[in-house]
DNA sequence: CGAGATTCATGTGAAGTATACCTTTAGGCTTAA
DNA sequence: AAGCCTAAAGGTATACTTCACATGAATCTCGTA
């Protein structure tokens, strides 16, 4: 055993370049929101009714990701709360994230979700769907007075697993005698709405409001107001806002990406026992961000789909790959690991997942003569592909 | 030569199966009157 | 007789399989110019 008394020693008077790193994490609220005065006062302003006890309407904010979708919609909600509270008005605030798997990603499991919420006992599995719905019924019923209900992610959810539950929302709705329901649902896709039953669109989208991606320059403002409160001064190098900033805005203006990159890039130097954070550490975060975001994604995934993209990746070295040839090298892989191989068409399913996952760009060709498949591409860069294949490999026992 | 038929390899939908878990209920055992 | 426990019966969600049919352009076929 090593002696590590040194290192922790030596830990504690280190002083980090962090004075508070907690406002650069995800979880993090801040106090004030920067460019999105409207959207705020315009969720403020169909949310507000719900303090008078009357109905707020249902809404629906579109935006893709890191536009502050989340972030805007908790911010006006702990507002409401508070004059809620101060005031003795009976409200009630649900947040569900539609796309977290096991949790919230079928109908069942949603509306299992809302139920606990609402301090009741529902199992995994065994329960009939609408003996859930029943439960939750009753408990938003004896709730008595406003609740709001957020759900994130919605479009992921309806893609999957189709419109119903919405149906059923507005249902349980318009049956409420005691309590007012209203339904805000945070979708990353802007057409979502459109593939959705009229009936279902009309009542749930009462009201709309649109996230804009924020342009580099805003997006520099975000990271300053934060930067002010996290490190001392000086400790950033010219330029190092505007990196993070204009990585972030390079695809649609991901706030979230350049607080992440900016914390990321910042722990990196720290952990060097460097004074400063200068761009280096900026492109070295980008990488590792990548790579620890595809790790995870990859981690969570089952057995079966880890060796399905096992497969995948042993191939990929051949520019394009087709389902069948994953699938049989994948076959010899399961004999090799010592597993039952799952049915083509089970794999043709785990991969339209990870297409949705964003893993991999499938599409469905027709080759004439040659049949019909889904012509797949790996959306990994190839640095990030080795350590993730090194480590599959590992995992899988290959 | 070109329109229409054929073909291939797999997509895709529907229905069925296995598993794990839930509630209900009937029977059996214990206990107390 | 009432109360409590247990185990079987009957039901559900989910992940997966089986079956069967759908796709759609490259290729083939064959009548026609």
């Amino acid at each position: 055993m090593q002696d590590l008394s040194g290192y922790f020693e030596g830990f504690i008077k280190k002083n980090s370049i962090f004075v508070n790193k907690k406002v650069l994490l995800p979880s993090y609220c801040p106090e004030k929101i920067l460019h999105r005065e409207k959207q705020i006062e315009d969720i403020a302003k169909i949310l507000a009714p719900s303090l008078k006890l009357e109905k707020p309407s249902n809404l629906f904010i579109y935006g893709k990701t890191g536009t502050g979708k989340t972030v805007t919609v908790r911010h006006v909600l702990s507002n409401l709360m508070s004059v809620s509270k101060k005031n003795n008005i009976p409200l009630k605030l649900v947040y569900v994230n539609c796309k977290l798997k096991k949790i919230a990603d079928t109908e069942y499991r949603v509306v299992a979700q809302l139920a606990r919420e609402f301090g009741k006992e529902i199992p995994t599995t065994g329960l009939p769907t609408d003996e859930v719905y029943n439960v939750l019924f009753n408990a938003i019923e004896k709730e008595r007075g406003v609740i709001i209900i957020v759900l994130d992610e919605i479009d992921q959810l309806i893609k999957k697993t189709g419109d119903e539950i919405l149906y059923n929302f507005t249902r349980i709705d318009s049956e409420l005698k005691n309590t007012l329901l209203s339904i805000v649902g945070i979708s990353n896709d802007l057409f979502f709405l459109n593939n959705l039953d009229p009936r279902v669109k009309s009542s749930l989208s009462e009201e709309e409001i649109v996230f804009e991606p924020y342009n580099a320059i805003q997006i520099q403002d975000i990271l300053r107001t934060r930067v002010s409160e996290v490190f001392e001064e000086g400790v950033l190098a010219e330029g190092v806002i505007e990196k993070c900033a204009a990585y972030a805005a390079r695809d649609h203006g991901d706030a979230r990406r350049a607080i992440e990159l900016l914390r990321v890039a910042a722990e990196i130097a720290d952990r060097t026992n460097q004074k400063n954070i200068r761009i280096e550490h900026v492109d070295e975060a980008e990488e590792k961000i990548e790579r620890d975001t595809v790790f995870y994604v990859i981690d969570n995934q089952p057995k079966q789909y880890q060796l399905t993209l096992f497969a995948l990746f042993s191939l990929n070295n051949q520019s394009t790959v087709y389902t069948g040839d994953i699938y049989s090298y994948y076959k010899k892989l399961c004999v090799k690991a010592g597993l039952r191989p799952l049915t083509q068409r089970r794999i043709s399913d785990i991969l339209a997942e990870f297409d949705m996952l964003g893993l991999i760009t499938a599409k469905v060709v027709s080759k004439g003569r040659y049949g019909r498949t889904r012509e797949i591409n790996l959306s990994i860069p190839n640095t990030i592909k080795q350590t993730i294949f090194a480590s599959l490999k590992n995992n899988l026992g290959l």
